[in-house]
DNA sequence: ATTTGTTTGACTATTTTTGACTAATAATAA
DNA sequence: TTATTATTAGTCAAAAATAGTCAAACAAAT
């Protein structure tokens, strides 16, 4: 269900910057109750896939998905930077990677080698620890990917 | 047991590149434990084997198995990871990196992202802690580079 | 007899779904 | 204006729906 509702509002969001939807009509269109919607939104439009969430209660209510518009590839590796910060679960560096994949300022490869450095069982076990240490092995990739001659991509 | 369901997998796998299977309705089909399918996932669905294997908990979960190719730098990958072993100091981590990139394995980006991420300033600040995790990272990127999957799949 | 591989199930971990309760805003009444 | 009510959306934790781990029991191979 959830996997349905994202994939709705992603197609919406292909052809426009932004969606505006209230939620208690979406969850009657797909049948499922409101808080789903709320579900969605927090684990698949965050900041680390690119997604910005603005929403007012009451009459006229809404609910306000925007895409994040950068400018260029060393703008969108700073955004990462910062959202990245001195901590982050695997979760959500695995969507960072994903997004500078999604958006072609890394390859394939590199993403897969990113990705696979993020993963929890390879760090001390103490959750504390590893999220800062991830933060910094990811902070440090990006940064080191800003002082490179643009990527030469090869076929993938 | 474990080999029927290999073989059921397989030849599932020879007319797509990726099979997609519930784990317990495997084990209904096979009328096994849902944890035959792990055992024979590990045994038989190796990435030495040439796969590769994801899943997902929780409602709408799944396990995929995708063939992979192998590439012919294994050997030498396999030999590197074997030398690394579970500990492996800054220093030892980055010559082995460059020897990657002199050997042109990895690409001139590609060696960069992995050094940096073998800086001793990015891990807890213990010695022992610090030169098992890199041994991970390590091993675990030089694993993925083992590696290639086919082509994509998703159409969105 | 010993070692290696397989089966099983209890326990754990993760992700999604659900609903009761809370919070904010707008609309309306006093 | 102020208080009240209606109309939204948000939060949180429990329940449900998955998959993973691990070790003991069992079986097969040497």
């Amino acid at each position: 269900m959830t996997d349905i509702i994202e994939a709705y509002l992603k197609k919406v969001l292909k052809q426009k910057e932004q969606v505006e939807i209230r939620r208690s009509e979406i969850a009657e269109l797909f049948d499922c109750v409101p808080s789903q919607i709320n579900y969605v939104i927090n684990t698949r439009f965050t900041i680390q896939k690119g997604y910005l969430v603005e929403s007012k209660r009451g009459g006229g209510g809404y609910i306000r998905i925007i895409k994040v518009q950068v400018l260029d590839e060393l703008d969108m590796l700073n955004t990462m930077i910062e959202i990245i910060g001195n901590n982050i679960s695997e979760r959500d560096a695995k969507s960072v990677v994903q997004k500078l994949y999604d958006d072609k300022i890394i390859s394939k490869r590199e993403a897969k080698l990113m990705i696979v450095a993020m993963d929890k069982s390879l760090y001390t076990g103490d959750r504390v620890t590893d999220n800062r240490v991830r933060a910094n092995l990811l902070r440090s990739m990006l940064a080191n990917l800003c002082y490179e001659e643009p990527n030469k991509r090869k076929a993938d």
